[in-house]
DNA sequence: ATCAAACCATGAAGGAAATGCATAATGCTG
DNA sequence: CAGCATTATGCATTTCCTTCATGGTTTGAT
C-alpha cells in the first residue's frame, strides 16, 4: 500500500540526497527507511532509485513518485493546520438561520464587523428551513439560531444580545396617536398587517390581544416591512414592530409608534447546540453580536 | 500524522453509510475502524462524524477530511496502477541515442510502429552526449544506444537488428566504376568525403585502408549526407556509405555504388543495460526494430 | 595499491501500533 | 419496553515498524 510514510520518504531522499540524511531529517534510522523503501520495491516489483557511487539516483518510478510526492504530502500537511484550526475554534463555518424577518435587518449590522475578526470562518445565512429553526440548529442543518423566541431545551442555550420593544405602528394622522398607549380593545376595528405566519406565532396576538379576548377587523399577512409601513402610511392599517426598526424609517414616512399596552419587551437571542460551545468563533459571535452593535 | 488508511476509511464510510458496512467493504473489523478514527479524533481533538440515529453525519471536519480525501486517495490508487504498469514494461520512457548519423534516418522507420504498440511510453531521441554513447548508455543518460560498433562489455549487450553494407560512393563517370570491386589502393589520388570525425572511428580507415597502409589523397569532413552526395555526383570526390542509405538517393543521381574490397559487412546494433532486459517495451523496441524495418 | 571513511543493504530482535474478539453501551423501531 | 442494529471500549494478539549490529560497496587520500 503506497502509504503517506513513502511519499514522505521519497521526498526527504531528493532533498538530501542520501538515506542517512534524509532519515537524520525525518528522526528516523538509515535502516528505518532502507527497509520501508524495499519493501515498497519488492511489493510493486519497482525500484524507485538505485545507488550512483556516493549519490542516489532516482529511477523513473522514482522520479514519478517523487512528483506525486511533492504535490500530495503538502496537501496533507496544509489539511493538518485546517484540523488544528478546525479543533481550537479559528476555523469551520457558521451557517446562521434567522425565525423573524426583522432579525435579517438587525444581523446586518454584526456580519461586518464578525467577518473582520475570524477571516477564516465561512459564514452562512439561511431563513428557510425543512421544519422550524430550533428543529433545524438540533439537526445541524445550521449551528446558530437568531430568534426573539427562545426555548428551554436540554441541549441548546439561548443567550439575549439585544434588548427592543414592540410597538404599534400607525400612521401620523390616525385617531389613536392620541393615546399614551394601546389596549387590546383600540384594536377592534382596525386591520392589522403582520409577517405571514399564524397568530399564535406573534406577539401581538399571543401576549397582548388573545389573554384580553380581543382581535383586531381584519389580520393580514405581509411579507415586506417597507411594504407594510407604506400601507400604514395611506392609512389602510396597523402594524406592530421593533422599536428600532421603525426608527429607521420614521423620519421619511409620516408615521407614529405607541406602546402595545404596558410596553411588549422583547430580546434577541442567539440559540446555540451546547456541544458547540467550546469552539471559539461562535463564542466569538455572541461577544461581537453583544458588544458590536449600537441601536441606530 | 493524518494517514492514507485514514482518509480511506473516511471514504468507504461516507459511501456506506455506517462504519461496519465500511468494515465489511475494507476487510477490517468494525473495531479497527473505530479505534482508527477515534485515535486520529484523539490527535487532533475534532471530531468528524456524529451519530444521527441509525447513521452517521459527518462533521465539517469530516466533510474537509471527506473531500481531501475524495482527491487524494484516487490519485495514489491511480499511482499504483502506474507503478504495475513501469513494473510490467508497460510504461516508463526510452530514450535512445543515436552515434552515427545514418542511424538516425533507419531509426525513423522504426518509431512509428513502436509508438502504436506501445502507446504509455515516452520515447526520446539525443545525438549529443557529454562523452561516449556507450558512457551514456551506463550513466543513465539514455537507456538505448543505436550504434554500428558494439562492444563487449559486462553490463551491456548489443543485439544486431538491420544488416547492411558500407559501399563507395562513386560518380557516374568516374574512373573506378570499371571496377567490381574497390581495393585500398584506388582511393590513394582521390578526395574521400566522411562524417566529421577521426579516422579511427571510420570503418573505411580502421577495416580497410589503414590495415593496408594506404590513404586517400584527401580527407574531408561533411556534416550533412545530401551535401555528400551532391559534391559525389559533381565529380569533387567519392564517399561511403551504408548501402540502403544511398539507394534512396541513387535515382536522382548519376551516382554508381561499389563494393569494398572483399564487401564492408556491417550491422546497426542496438545497445541496453542488462537491467533494463525484463523490461517489456525495451525488448518490444528490438522486435520491432528487427521486423518492421524492410529495405527501401 | 591500500586504507579509511561514508554510505547503503540486510538479518535478527524488540517494541509499538494496528487489528480482532468479546462485550457493554446507545439509540432507533415497532 | 423489548428487540434490533450499530457503535464504543477493554483486552489479547498479531502484524508491522524500528533499531541494533554487521557486512558490502564506493570514494578519495596516502
Amino acid at each position: 500500500m503506497l502509504d503517506r510514510q513513502h511519499l514522505t520518504i521519497l521526498r526527504s531522499v531528493a532533498r538530501y540526497g542520501s538515506v542517512t540524511a534524509a532519515a537524520g531529517a525525518m528522526n528516523l534510522s538509515q535502516s528505518a527507511i532502507s527497509h520501508a523503501i524495499a519493501k515498497l520495491e519488492d511489493r510493486h516489483r519497482v525500484k524507485l532509485w538505485r545507488r550512483k557511487g556516493r549519490r542516489l539516483e532516482m529511477t523513473q518510478a522514482g522520479q514519478y513518485l517523487l512528483e506525486l510526492a511533492e504535490r500530495i504530502v503538502p496537501e496533507l500537511e496544509h489539511a493538518e493546520t485546517v484540523l488544528a484550526d478546525m479543533a481550537k475554534g479559528r476555523r469551520g463555518s457558521l451557517r446562521i438561520g434567522m425565525e423573524c424577518h426583522p432579525c435579517e435587518q438587525w444581523l446586518m449590522h454584526v456580519v461586518g464587523p464578525f467577518l473582520q475578526a475570524w477571516p477564516a470562518v465561512d459564514l452562512q445565512m439561511k431563513t428557510a428551513f425543512r421544519f422550524d429553526g430550533i428543529a433545524a440548529l438540533q439537526a445541524h442543518e445550521i449551528d446558530m439560531l437568531v430568534t426573539p423566541d427562545p426555548m428551554a431545551l436540554p441541549d441548546v442555550t439561548f443567550t439575549p444580545v439585544f434588548d427592543y420593544e414592540l410597538v404599534i405602528v400607525l400612521p401620523a394622522d390616525h385617531p389613536l396617536v392620541g393615546r399614551d398607549r394601546i389596549q387590546p380593545d383600540d384594536l377592534r376595528d382596525q386591520t392589522l398587517y403582520t409577517v405571514p405566519v399564524t397568530p399564535n406565532r406573534l406577539d401581538i396576538f399571543t401576549r397582548f390581544l388573545t389573554p384580553a379576548g380581543r382581535r383586531p377587523a381584519a389580520h393580514v399577512g405581509i411579507e415586506s416591512v417597507d411594504l407594510m409601513l407604506q400601507l400604514v402610511a395611506a392609512g389602510r392599517g396597523v402594524t406592530v414592530l421593533p422599536d428600532w426598526l421603525v426608527a429607521l424609517q420614521a423620519d421619511r414616512l409620516p408615521i407614529v409608534t405607541r406602546p402595545i399596552g404596558g410596553g411588549l419587551q422583547k430580546a434577541i437571542n442567539l440559540g446555540t447546540r451546547i456541544e458547540d460551545h467550546d469552539i471559539d468563533y461562535v463564542a466569538g459571535f455572541r461577544l461581537i453580536a453583544g458588544q458590536e452593535f449600537k441601536r441606530p
